[in-house]
DNA sequence: AACCCCGGACCTGTATACAGCCTACGTCCA
DNA sequence: TGGACGTAGGCTGTATACAGGTCCGGGGTT
């Protein structure tokens, strides 16, 4: 009865797998028997990880029954990671006027110290970018740990369940692009400056800057976009209806 | 195979009234079989409603298998409406940022000068609040609305399926308490500014606004908890646990 | 008297059977 | 040739049977 090996579970991943690598296209209808064949559980774990993705907004309800793959234009893509940054600045706010404990800033100061030593080290390329990705996700749940807020740590979850709205969604992208290299900079003085303003119990401050350092990963898009190497880099990056016709 | 009328659909529904009607109390078990009998219906439907309620923050998944109640302490409280009000300030900032159209324009306007008159006939009562509440959460989807993005819409719908979160959760209690009565007249002050920034498309303003404008819903849960006489009103108080020991 | 072990009831996860509905294709008629 | 109707296939919603795990209580032992 381990949760982590049961079928649902199976079914959920490789069924996410299998959406966001593209093969499930947006819009296309999701039906449950040749998923039974092509996942090997039968209906029942399946129609159960079908809810789970629905309410995690990768599929869509099906008027006459059913799902289908969910596709998401550039301004849902920008929206979803606007939303992010935004729970994720209250949560930095939370947390600075919760104030922090001795403990609590020494883990910060310690996720931050490796990151200026992996920085320092060498320039984050496609082969060692995973590390990077490890410290600052580790950065992120440490904030959203001192928020100390259930409700707000599992809407965040729900934000970031989807691919491209992540903190780390587009590392692989700035790893690859030359001209995004300076981010990584950027990024690790924005994770200082979010530190020391915790540190201070400047909530607003806080906020503001979680925000903006949010806003590094629309940049951080917006190049990826425009580069057709590049654009397949992006997670779920299957589930993207580009406009065909001109945008307003 | 309406999907109003499903099985699904009515277990989720009564359901989530016997958790927020406080039957089944925080921290119990959410066992299946004794609710097929009590439902009427069977373990399918009922499943999948358990998954729903977990994914909308009702029910925890227990580590060993199955569900319980979620208990929530006066903070979370806070937290959801502070969530809720971010949200809602993002929708709001989107939408101003946007531009409205003149349609748009009206649309407001006319909800707007609907609670004119209602605030204007009579004292909101606890006989006559559903008009209010109608009207209110007519302005705030509207709102979301004219922010145009699915992403964000769907995070909002999640943060107020917490009972106690959405907008009008805390009318009842201020129809019931004298002392609250200004909130009538400052919240709909508070929806003209709305509009105002809107319009003129301000949309730090606009965000700004929303955001104070939920924290009178925190205003009017705090005069709900001192009540002994209002703290039923709350919807899911019967979710609420109290702390027995001094806060730190 | 306290602790450990064993047994049974209960509960969940899973598979599958069945019924009703929707859809799409083919055919027939105008 | 185009449109409408009927039928067949497939799909989902639902119910239920079965297997394995969990938890609680009682009895025996130290």
């Amino acid at each position: 009865m381990d949760p982590s090996s049961s079928q649902t579970v199976r079914a959920l991943l490789k069924l996410r797998e299998l959406i966001l690598s593209g093969e499930l296209k947006p819009g296309e209808r999701v039906s449950e028997l040749p998923l039974v064949d092509r996942l090997g559980v039968s209906r029942t774990p399946l129609r159960a990880a079908l809810v789970r993705l629905e309410e995690e907004g990768l599929l869509d309800a099906i008027l006459t029954g059913g799902f289908a793959v969910r596709g998401f234009d550039e301004r849902e893509l920008y929206a979803a990671i606007e939303v992010r940054g935004t729970l994720e600045g209250l949560a930095a706010r939370f947390a600075a006027e919760r104030g922090l404990v001795a403990q609590d800033l020494v883990a910060l100061k310690e996720c931050v110290a490796e990151l200026d030593a992996l920085l320092g080290r060498s320039a984050i390329t496609t082969k060692n970018f995973s590390d990077y990705v490890k410290l600052n996700e580790r950065f992120h749940s440490l904030v959203i740990d001192l928020a100390d807020s259930q409700v707000l740590a599992r809407q965040i979850e729900r934000a970031v369940s989807l691919p491209f709205a992540s903190a780390s969604a587009f590392v692989m992208v700035q790893a690859a692009l030359p001209e995004a290299q300076t981010m990584f900079t950027i990024a690790q003085d924005q994770h200082r400056c979010i530190l020391q303003a915790l540190e201070a119990r400047e909530g607003s401050r806080a906020e503001a800057l979680m925000r903006e350092h949010a806003r590094l990963a629309r940049r951080n898009l917006e190049l990826a976009l425009r580069n057709q190497r590049t654009r397949l880099l992006v997670p779920g990056s299957g589930l993207i209806r580009f406009r065909t016709t001109a945008a307003a």
